[in-house]
DNA sequence: TCCATAGTTCGACAAATATCGAACCGTTGT
DNA sequence: ACAACGGTTCGATATTTGTCGAACTATGGA
């Protein structure tokens, strides 16, 4: 009866696995499915578009990337890269015991041309 | 006491001149004050992002925007404009009965240099 | 003078997003 | 073995944003 204490709430063990993956692969969108509005959705926020400035020079293990905002809660933090990797921004591979977190830069400025570089050029927020 | 009726709910004379005005000059932010992300939310929405489109070409009436979407509530439509205006890529300035919508471009090229560009030449939504 | 028109604001409600602790897991160092 | 670490998912809650009818107004024309 206590076996369902074993495993989180109200889940069998199958969807149990099929749910909780962590440091594994996730999935990444192919960029011919992002909307250009996804795009601009995942960049309208300050706190991730501060974590895209933080890639445009390379990539970087998660934990340098919202150096500026050491408080942040690791979930709230994780939430913004799902944003920014379902919109195809981002990629977030697996690397060890980290991740690692780059910009789709190549195929984001094949789709759509000029757009990261003018974003990433403002000088303003 | 039904004077109280006279005016629209629960409001006084004062803050009904000052919040009612139809066919009047709306706030339009300056320039300086827009941030990158305020225009990249406006323009992260289909149906705002369409109107953008729809403006690139010169201004137009406000009633032959939104042309693809004509059973789009009038209320609804008026948000629409607002969120724009607020976020200073559009501007929207009195005209007899109707209202004159026009791309803040120079302004916004200004300050973005290449942004609206790429979002107006990128193919795909 | 009166009516139809274009479009804003309000207000209430619905839907999408954000926030963050708790539970959990694989990896790595000890 | 095992505990600390980095990071994801869940679940609940708070906040933002979207939707749209109703009320309202100035304008322009009949």
């Amino acid at each position: 009866m206590d076996s369902a204490k074993a495993f989180p709430i109200s889940r069998n063990w199958f969807e149990y696995y099929r749910t909780m993956p962590a440091n594994q692969e996730l999935p990444h969108p192919d960029i011919a499915d992002v909307a250009l509005t996804d795009v601009l959705f995942a960049l309208s926020d300050p706190a991730r578009l501060q974590i895209v400035r933080d890639l445009s020079s390379g990539p970087l293990e998660m934990a340098q990337c919202g150096a500026t905002n050491p408080t942040l809660p690791k979930s709230t933090k994780s939430h913004l890269m799902k944003v920014l990797r379902e919109a195809g921004v981002i990629r977030n591979e697996p690397r060890g015991r980290e991740r690692l977190v780059s910009l789709r830069r190549e195929e984001l400025d094949a789709t759509f041309p000029g757009l990261l570089d003018s974003v990433l050029g403002a000088s303003r927020g």
